[in-house]
DNA sequence: ATATACCCGACTAAAATAGTCAAGTTTTTG
DNA sequence: CAAAAACTTGACTATTTTAGTCGGGTATAT
């Protein structure tokens, strides 16, 4: 069970910029080099991101991105869904065809399913961005 | 974000024993059936339960499965460590070279994925098989 | 002008997943 | 005792997903 790596450089970068913005755009140059990420895959990342009206750009030199919310106001959740990491621990939906088809006999365990995605889901709506900066250790 | 279906496929295989079962041994011919997952899928999947100890066999004609612990006593983690389904949310870990390295700048995030891990896992070590017994809709 | 940095779709290699196959062994029952 | 039911086990394969790259753009500050 595990998150892919988009949404966790997403989740990374996006601190990365809470903690060293100032105002200015940060570049991805910038985050790539401190967080180790990938330059090209940083700007697949962020290509989403901005879509999904999570940051904003700053195009030409100097430019970069800029947090559209405060820390304090962006949740991870938003974060997630802009990368399609959706919580849906398992595939099969009561109502639909695939590997279950509704029957009651058959999917027994839907609401437990279901339980777990609520579970889940309920961390990322409550923590924000700027929870993630709190206890961080001392940075270089 | 999901469980793989071996999972999900012996917890519900798992339930239905705990429906079906009534002392006698479950045959995986029987759970195939009812539950429409490919029979030489599931003798894969017991296998692993066997060998952890969750179910115990009987060979032979009216041979089967039997639950070694009661569905009130199984908590639906030791199911899925059973399948090596471990909850880790990211593959980066505070001490590993990977990805990661350890370096408080590089992995800003660390303490936020260990605490999903944490929250995750409560969620199953604290569920019981016989909790996704009790509101499951009529059956056959 | 030109360098810097964003923009964007298409592509690919590698890993994980889901599921099958083959070739057994054990035990009950007719 | 023969035969069928049912468990045992490792190896194999096709498909899908994931992670990440490539190439060729466009905008803008200096």
């Amino acid at each position: 069970m595990k998150l892919n790596t988009k949404s966790r450089y997403a989740v990374m970068a996006l601190a990365d910029m809470a903690v060293f913005s100032s105002d200015n755009a940060v570049s991805l140059r910038d985050i790539s080099l401190r967080q180790g990420i990938s330059l090209l895959y940083l700007e697949q990342i962020f290509l989403r991101l901005k879509k999904n009206n999570i940051v904003k750009s700053v195009r030409g030199i100097n430019g970069g991105y800029i947090l559209v919310k405060s820390p304090k106001e962006l949740k991870i959740s938003d974060i997630l869904s802009a990368l399609d990491q959706k919580v849906k621990t398992i595939g099969c939906k009561k109502d639909s065809k695939k590997s279950c088809n509704g029957k009651s006999t058959k999917c027994i365990t839907h609401n437990f399913w279901d339980e777990l995605d609520i579970h889940i889901n309920s961390f990322f709506e409550n923590k924000k961005l700027s929870d993630l900066l709190k206890n961080r250790e001392a940075r270089i």
